[in-house]
DNA sequence: TGCCAGGCCGGGT
DNA sequence: ACCCGGCATGGC
């Protein structure tokens, strides 16, 4: 895609990937740990999930058959580290109950499904919104599916490279049609913008030492 | 100490 | 179609 300026979000990655290299995203050991963690860190620091996927880990219960026979009682225990442990544990329940139901809890099966209907049913499930099905689909299922997030926005609009007001289908849309659809260039590319977001793009602090200055305040978007 | 962290929902306008 | 309050812990 070459554009005006001669840069394109492919480079704008590039320069990412050489800055910080590999990610080895999603940080878990299985899939279904991906799913729980995606339930847990919505706007939540990961340090905290951690600690209740270590409680549930150490309780045997990171598995979907037993965390489906668990009472729904025992759980908000379990993941209170995590925050929100009331909510948190209402839409765990409700996603494995879904896919208990339609997939008789076989993730494999699950998966099989195609992009956009797996993520229309998981937009259904209580809970699970955009980024969370999203991120079900790409790190779970290797689908090729972006994932937006706070610090996309943040560290695309704070660099003038999106609008401040784009919404979320916008701005996955904007990566989706820009870039090869490519498992891996995805998968890498999310988790890039949240080291940078981290690390460079505080929300009430200016972006400090960034890579990315060289892209910033064009009047002339590279996409 | 107050602000922040890898959202989402439900109710109100 | 937005806008907002609620949800909650732990780190800095």
């Amino acid at each position: 895609m070459p554009t005006p300026t001669g840069r394109t979000l492919q480079q704008f990655y590039d320069a990412l990937s050489e800055r910080y290299g590999p990610q080895h995203w999603w940080p878990a050991q299985s899939r279904f740990e991906v799913l729980v963690g995606a339930v847990l860190t919505q706007n939540t620091n990961w340090r905290n999930v951690e600690r209740a996927i270590t409680n549930l880990r150490d309780a045997g219960l990171l598995d979907i058959a037993r965390l489906h026979r668990l009472p729904p009682t025992h759980l908000p225990e379990l993941i209170r580290p995590a925050g929100y442990y009331n909510v948190k544990s209402r839409r765990l329940k409700a996603l494995i109950d879904f896919i208990w139901q339609q997939y008789g809890g076989d993730l494999d099966a699950m998966f099989d499904r195609s992009t956009d209907e797996l993520r229309q049913e998981l937009l259904a499930v209580k809970g699970i919104g955009r980024e969370t099905a999203d991120s079900i689909l790409l790190y779970a299922g290797g689908h090729v599916t972006f994932v937006v997030d706070a610090y996309t926005f943040r560290v695309m609009s704070r660099h003038g490279l999106v609008d401040e007001q784009a919404d979320y289908e916008e701005l996955k849309e904007l990566f989706e049609g820009n870039l090869d659809r490519d498992v891996r260039l995805y998968n890498e590319f999310h988790a890039l913008l949240v080291r940078v977001g981290k690390e460079h793009c505080r929300r009430q602090a200016r972006c400090t030492d960034c890579p990315l200055e060289r892209f910033e305040h064009d009047p002339n978007p590279p996409f």
